[in-house]
DNA sequence: ACGAGCGCCTGTCGGC
DNA sequence: TGCCGACAGGCGCTCG
C-alpha cells in the first residue's frame, strides 16, 4: 500500500496515537506473536521472540517506506509493502483475519500488523543501518537540494518513471506520487534522466516536495478497500484518472505500463520523448 | 547499464 | 450466478 505520505501517517499514529489508540511510546513489550513466519526477514523466529520480551518503545522513526521503531536495545524494521498496516488496539479484540504478527504491551494494549498479500517485511536488529543502506536521498529532508537532485538524473540515462521509483535515487516515491510529481512538473514518465536541464531538475524537485507535502498533510492518500485514514486521493491530478480530463489542460488523462506498473500522464502537458 | 518479465500473495471488479 | 483475467500503493531476482 504505502509509499512516503501513509508511511509518515502511520508514524505519526504510533507516536500521538488516535481516537481509541494511545500511543505506543514508552510502553513495554510482554511478548510477540508470529502469525505468518514468513513476515520476519530478520532473525529467526525463536531468536526474535525471545529478543523482543521486555524491551521498551523509546521512539518512532521513518526513513523512506521504512518505519523504525527504536526499543531499549533494537530497532524494528517494518516495511509494510504493498498492503500492510499497523492496527493500536486492546487485547480483547478479535484479531484480524490477516494480522501476520502482533505485539503485546504489558498493559492490555496490542500493535498488530495486519498484511493482506504477505509481502510486508520485518527486521529486529541492533545494527539497522546495514539493511537501510541501500536507501537514496529523504525528499524532504533540509539539505536535499535541487542540484543534487539535478547530479542524480544526469548520472545515468533512466527513464523518470524507473528513476523516481528506485530508492537508491530517492526514498519513499511509489506508483501514486511518482505520477503526480511528474503531471506536476510537466515531465513525461518515459523522459530519459540525464536529458533533464537545471530549470526541469528544479522543477521536479519542487513537485516531489509538494505532492509528498500535500499527501502528509492529508494524512496519505485511500484507495480500494485499504488503509482508509486519508483523503489525498480527492486532490490527485492524474493517479487513477485515467479518461479524466487533465485538471490544467482538460485533455483526458491517458494511462500506459512503464515498469510493469501503471502509469498515468497528460499527453499535453507531458510532451512524449519520442 | 537498462528495462522487461516474473514471482510473491489475497482480494476485488468487470466482462462474458 | 459463476468463471476468468486483469489489476492493486512494492520489490527482488533473472535474463537479454
Amino acid at each position: 500500500m504505502p509509499e512516503l505520505p501513509e508511511v509518515e501517517t502511520f508514524r505519526r499514529y504510533l507516536l500521538q496515537g488516535s481516537d481509541g489508540a494511545p500511543s505506543i511510546l514508552g510502553k513495554k513489550i510482554r511478548n510477540a506473536e508470529l502469525l505468518w513466519e514468513g513476515t520476519l526477514a530478520f532473525p529467526a523466529p525463536d531468536e526474535f521472540l525471545a529478543r523482543i520480551q521486555g524491551q521498551y518503545i523509546t521512539g518512532i522513526g521513518r526513513r523512506g517506506k521504512h518505519l523504525l521503531i527504536r526499543l531499549s536495545r533494537d530497532t524494528l524494521i517494518i516495511h509494510l509493502r504493498m498492503s500492510g498496516e499497523l492496527v493500536v488496539e486492546e487485547q480483547t479484540e478479535v484479531p484480524g483475519k490477516h494480522y501476520r504478527v502482533i505485539i503485546n504491551f504489558d498493559d492490555n494494549y496490542r500493535m498488530a500488523f495486519n498484511n493482506i498479500r504477505k509481502f510486508g517485511r520485518i527486521w529486529l536488529t541492533d545494527t539497522p543501518e546495514q539493511y537501510l543502506a541501500h536507501l537514496g536521498r529523504e525528499p524532504l529532508s533540509d539539505d536535499f537540494t535541487p542540484e543534487e537532485l539535478h547530479q542524480l538524473l544526469t548520472s545515468r540515462s533512466r527513464q523518470l518513471k524507473y528513476f523516481l521509483l528506485d530508492q537508491e535515487n530517492i526514498a519513499g516515491m511509489g506508483n501514486i506520487y511518482t505520477d503526480e510529481a511528474l503531471h506536476r512538473a510537466k515531465l513525461h514518465p518515459a523522459l530519459k534522466s540525464n536529458t533533464l536541464d537545471r530549470q526541469q531538475a528544479n522543477r521536479l524537485w519542487q513537485s516531489i516536495r509538494e505532492v509528498l507535502q500535500e499527501g502528509i498533510k492529508n494524512q496519505g492518500s485511500s484507495i480500494d478497500w485499504m488503509y482508509r485514514g486519508g483523503d489525498y486521493q480527492n486532490y490527485l491530478s492524474v493517479y487513477n484518472l485515467e479518461g479524466e480530463p487533465c485538471k490544467n489542460c482538460k485533455t483526458p488523462v491517458e494511462r500506459i505500463k512503464i515498469a510493469q506498473r501503471s502509469t498515468y500522464y497528460c499527453p499535453t502537458c507531458q510532451p512524449s520523448p519520442a
